[in-house]
DNA sequence: GTTTGTTGTGAATTAAACTTCACAGGTTGA
DNA sequence: TCAACCTGTGAAGTTTAATTCACAACAAAC
């Protein structure tokens, strides 16, 4: 786990790492909102601790960019006691959470762990669900259904089954069931079946490998 | 099956086309390598037959380009009968075949039907090594083991095994054995496991879907 | 209103993938 | 030389994936 702090109260700034250091955490330290966008660029930080009030960039913007360009790291702000408003912003720009100054160590450390745990679930999630596509585009069936749809746009079952040549249809439900509970193809309402978001992504991807396996 | 035929003489270019149409191959025509060129950067071939002499850019040099652009795409080359080094610089360049004028319709015809046959057996081959890479990405464990020896270079049986936190090293034997048959990792002659060139297509390729799907 | 075609479900079977186990040759180091 | 470790094979067992089969609800067509 690698933390980021970011403060211009230097005193601060290095109690925090102390305190994070001594519980096996894994950190860095940045003065300024733009100092810290840099260091993101150049490694990945699982978690960023960051003032809401500092100079020149704002807590605030440093965290929107943040968002914008590293979805996937968690910011926790640290707001003044009193500004429940400056919370609440902070959340709605993406903040995971929020801690208000001043803090016993102890709800730091809560508040660090929970969020944490959160993207630990989040990750093991996103894991499962990249087995299911991965799974689901092992098989040449499945393929050729997914490269169908994105030729011809969506398409019946028995459309499907009769382009691949399959005499059982439920042979061809089974395998739809598949891509659906990947999210990689999804039904409307008159059950005609079509890519999804994802799927235009995985076609995307599928492509993309049989380009570079082909050659 | 989709044709094009290169011939700078306007009476054999129909004649062919005609031979060609009866059989029931779809077919083109261009009467210059340079027109032939943009006809198949704007569509797929299957197989270009081209005359070896042509005005302006010879059918060598026209060979040449499209063996470069377009590798999937086989091509005959017609040549002079006395010609025989023409040929063979046309097999150096990539040629599939020649076929030597004045020619029998029939041998004609059954040339085609070779370099046809040819085409079939090496597209077949090819879905076979895709199937397999397909196959060999599906488990999590094997895309493990493709991302250590990516990141930290060639490995040993057991320090793989000991880095993926397996007690029985037989397992990892199972799967770096269907890594190595669908020749993304090699071995060398100190038994050390590390990626083969297409391994490192297929890293890339994980990589781009591992991206793309977490998002 | 009976037939024909579509779109499924759920159970049973078959096939494929994966794991575990017993064993064995080869190397290294004491 | 003997013990300890590495690397692997082949068979047996387990688990998961895929196929097949029997059946049914519903819609459209005749």
């Amino acid at each position: 786990m690698k933390i980021l702090i970011v403060d211009d109260d230097a005193e601060l700034r290095s109690h925090l790492v102390d305190i994070l250091n001594e519980e096996g955490y894994e950190t860095d330290f940045a003065s300024s909102g733009k100092e810290a966008l840099e260091k993101c660029q150049a490694q990945t930080f699982d978690i960023v601790l960051m003032d809401f009030m500092m100079p020149k960039m704002s807590g605030n913007e440093a965290l929107k960019e943040l968002r914008k360009h590293h979805p996937r790291t968690k910011v926790i702000m640290i707001t003044a006691f009193a500004s429940v408003e400056n919370a609440v912003d902070a959340i709605k720009n993406g903040a995971s959470d929020y801690i208000s100054k001043p803090f016993k160590i102890d709800d730091f450390l809560t508040t660090i762990r929970r969020v944490i745990e959160e993207t630990k679930f989040e990750n093991r999630v996103k894991k499962l669900d990249q087995d299911k596509a991965f799974n689901a585009i092992a098989s040449p069936i499945r393929r050729n259904i997914l490269t169908m749809l994105s030729d011809s746009g969506p398409m019946r079952l028995m459309e499907i089954t009769r382009e691949l040549g399959i005499e059982d249809h439920t042979k061809v439900v089974f395998h739809l069931k598949i891509l659906k509970e990947a999210t990689i193809i999804e039904q409307d309402n008159e059950r005609v079946y079509g890519l999804s978001e994802a799927g235009y992504k995985t076609i995307e991807c599928l492509k993309k490998m049989e380009q570079i396996l082909l050659d």
